[in-house]
DNA sequence: ACGCAATACCTCGATGAGGATGTATGGTCG
DNA sequence: CGACCATACATCCTCATCGAGGTATTGCGT
């Protein structure tokens, strides 16, 4: 997810660490912060990999930057990643709102529409949050306000979700005609 | 967010490993499965910190079963945790879900409302995901399709959900009275 | 007779993530 | 003029997690 996020935001320009961190922070910190000694580990996988480059710039203000710049490598996987998803990243909401922000890269909206389906196949799928035994429990049958809590907060995103699902998937196919 | 599972659903009644399994699969799997090369060590923790015992008895179809019981030290670890969550907890959903999925173990009706509370204060600070530059980016200068998804879809989560906290919040104080 | 799925548990190695901390510099504020 | 914050990068250690694999039994289908 922390990989998608860099390659995503490097995508669109080249950045340097700290500014990328903001970024990141801006997208999923206020869900799950993201440390720097996660980050820059990070970064250097992907340079390790040929993902990306570093060039050493004089700060502007403080310490020397390193901007990051994805390489034609960096890209493609960028690309790869976005077309060819896990299936973690289909259902966990942080991880498909990562991706999510990022899917206008893949530029063709046949590719998208894909993407868009393996989610909406996920959340059309019937799930039981609670059993007894070995007896799903229905919802009305919940007497406990707080996982009552649970299945209206879940249903409303549900509804919401599939709702901008299926109005983008329509728009996306018409792009097609 | 694993050990919290385990320790609520072995708060309401003793149950051995596979079983356990099976319940954490239906709570948190289809968003994030559960590994039992996961499970099993967590199980290990617990049992090594003092907060659960095995009792061995044997299997009813197949290999021997291990009946985990929470100490009445574990009882006390999950309240703690329940009433003093970490913030995390508080922001992040999957983790906040499976708090809610626990919470009614914490009994004291204020108690209970402290922690909403908390996740009402996080759910009511602006949150801004993207920026250009420095500048957070509006959610109706958003022109990307699915940027524009993701500002909708967290939208309704949060009216669902800010409206659900109100409501048992009002009825939460309404026993304290 | 044979395989396979389900039950039931476990280990190991790799790795990703997180907390704490370190090392600079430049600007702001009291 | 000293404290402190923001910028900018980095490392260390620890631990949770995952994938792959291993062991053993029961029972069903074919």
């Amino acid at each position: 997810m922390l990989e998608l996020a860099i390659l995503g935001f490097l995508y669109e320009a080249p950045l340097h660490g700290y500014v990328l961190r903001r970024h990141i922070a801006a997208l999923t910190g206020h869900v799950r912060p993201v440390a720097e000694s996660t980050l820059y580990p990070a970064i250097k996988r992907l340079e390790k990999a040929g993902l990306l480059v570093r060039a050493t710039e004089p700060g502007a203000v403080a310490a020397p930057r390193h901007v990051l710049r994805l390489t034609e490598e960096g890209r493609v996987e960028l690309r790869r990643r976005l077309a060819e998803p896990g299936q973690r990243e289909i259902t966990d909401e942080n991880q498909w709102f990562v991706l999510l922000a990022f899917l206008r890269h893949l530029e063709d909206p046949a590719a998208q529409a894909a993407v868009l389906r393996r989610r909406l196949a996920f959340l059309e799928e019937p799930t039981s949050f609670f059993y007894e035994g070995d007896r799903p429990v229905r919802a009305e049958e919940v007497d406990d306000p707080f996982r009552q809590g649970i299945l209206t907060i879940a249903r409303a995103t549900s509804r919401a979700e599939l709702a901008w699902l299926r109005d983008t998937l329509v728009s996306l196919e018409g792009v097609g005609r």
